[in-house]
DNA sequence: GGTAGACCTTG
DNA sequence: AAGGTCTAC
């Protein structure tokens, strides 16, 4: 079974950043960069380097029965090669499907970028965040679960549900991998009771409730929700209705009847329009998005003073006015840039030279160098760890005018001199000045559960070790 | 129209 | 505590 690619770069679509970021809860790492997901009728494996996307695919056995064929086998296949060439060509085009490449996010991150310097900020750290084109039940399914939960823990109930009521459609390695069950698999007044042996907890009649709700519409009622511009898969896009500040008809329209279903308030049915709906314009308002909202937007103050439904109403326009038509692309953006898995990686290679620092210092006593700098404390009221990630590169923003302001006795001037060591220097100072931010910068819990960063004075700290290490280097020589 | 609890588990 | 929802003041 071999693999095939896709031409795409990293910063347009970024497979570790998306699979992870909690738009899906399905895929898993099946190697090292690998992920596996039983998909649309088959296991796919995703895997990319910089430049391409890298795509293969398992399919279950043929079986004669058309009825339960989620593939259709052209009659024209014959050979065991033939076969496999079409599943493959079906899967990439069912992936650029699924995995939403049409829309340029290059352009779109420059334009949200000119409308929102809060966003010009933050983003390039975060670039290939795309929303995927995902099937509108699964999505309902996995957010019902998401309420009061965490990604993790999502995707264990998910994986659960699968194994438990989904049909199997192959192994990789010895690890099963099912499908999404439909809902009708779910009617079934016992299901309740299992899925909270299976530790759903009171998503359980949630997820009972719903499966029965739409069992009894119409086939495709929840695809009758869809943003006509994004249909299912294999269907063709008709024209779309004009933009209003508040979204469309047909986006307010899907919200409100998503909302009629058991556990589907306003976040849970705004996830599922711009997930699985393709409505772009759908701004999911979950508490960290009200954070985000309070932190850089101004919201939390006067009136919208906590997260009430008006409260709701008025963030997700504002978004919606401030990024225009593809609003919950920008926001998924700055989502993921504030979740914590995330932010820590964006810290990961400052933790890298905190190594290399120690190594360093711990050679060195002297004391005898002065430096001086420009005064400089970074502040910040209030901030988690994504907000410290970004407190850094404020930090490494600034190293250049920072390094001006240095000057070093004694005699020796390595930043100034032309040798190869000199013009290290620059590369040192500025991972010693992220170091030395990741250092300080400790995030701390209060008791009511409000995070609070600590003041940060670069200025003392970042001497100390620019000293220390230059005193250590002469040593060596 | 906003606030307070309850609802279930588990990382 | 964790990506909410529902119900009753």
């Amino acid at each position: 079974m071999s693999w095939r690619s896709i031409d795409i770069p990293i910063t347009e679509l970024c497979i570790d950043t998306v699979l992870r970021s909690g738009q899906s809860f399905r895929w898993k790492r099946s190697g090292p960069l690998e992920y596996s997901c039983a998909i649309h009728g088959r296991i796919i494996t995703l895997k990319q380097d910089p430049t391409k996307l890298y795509y293969r695919a398992i399919f279950p056995p043929a079986v004669n029965n058309e009825s339960t064929a989620s593939v259709p086998i052209p009659l024209i296949s014959r050979t065991a090669s033939d076969l496999e060439e079409f599943e493959l060509q079906e899967t990439q085009r069912f992936l650029r499907h699924y995995l939403n490449l049409e829309p340029n996010l290059g352009e779109l991150y420059a334009q949200w970028s000119e409308k929102d310097k809060n966003f010009a900020k933050k983003a390039p750290k975060f670039h290939g965040v795309r929303i995927l084109k995902q099937d509108a039940w699964e999505t309902l399914v996995g957010f019902i679960c998401s309420s009061c939960n965490n990604i993790k823990r999502i995707s264990q109930m998910m994986d659960k549900l699968c194994a438990n009521y989904g049909p199997l459609i192959g192994h990789i390695g010895d690890v099963p991998y099912y499908d999404m069950p439909s809902p009708a698999a779910l009617v079934n007044p016992r299901v309740e009771t299992h899925l909270r042996e299976l530790g759903f907890g009171y998503r359980a009649a949630y997820l009972f409730q719903t499966a029965q709700m739409i069992s009894r519409e119409e086939d495709g009622w929840l695809d009758s929700l869809r943003n006509p511009e994004n249909p299912v898969f294999g269907h063709k896009a008709s024209p779309a209705g004009q933009m209003l500040p508040e979204g469309r008809e047909g986006y307010r329209n899907a919200h409100a009847a998503l909302v009629e279903l058991q556990g589907v308030g306003a976040k849970v049915a705004d996830c599922v329009c711009l997930f699985g709906l393709g409505w772009g314009e759908a701004v999911p308002v979950d508490t960290h998005v009200w954070q985000i909202a309070q932190r850089d937007y101004g919201f939390g103050r006067g009136k919208h003073k906590s997260l009430t439904k008006a409260t709701y109403d008025a963030v997700a326009n504002y978004f919606r006015q401030l990024w225009g038509k593809e609003a919950g692309w920008a926001h998924s953006v700055l989502f993921t840039a504030d979740l914590k898995t995330f932010a820590e990686k964006a810290a990961a290679n400052i933790v890298k030279s905190e190594e290399i620092l120690d190594s360093v210092k711990a050679e060195t006593n002297d004391n005898t160098a002065t430096v001086s700098i420009k005064e400089e404390t970074i502040v910040h009221d209030n901030g988690n760890a994504d907000n410290f990630a970004l407190g850094v590169s404020d930090i490494i923003a600034r190293t250049s005018s920072i390094q001006d302001e240095i000057k070093h006795e004694p005699e020796e001037d390595i930043m100034n001199s032309n040798t190869a060591e000199g013009k290290d220097e620059n590369a040192v100072l500025k991972r010693e000045i992220s170091e030395v931010a990741a250092h300080i910068m400790s995030n701390k819990r209060t008791a009511n559960g409000h995070v609070k960063q600590e003041r940060i004075d670069v200025k003392t700290e970042l001497v100390e070790r620019v000293v220390k290490r230059r005193r250590s280097d002469r040593l060596r020589r």
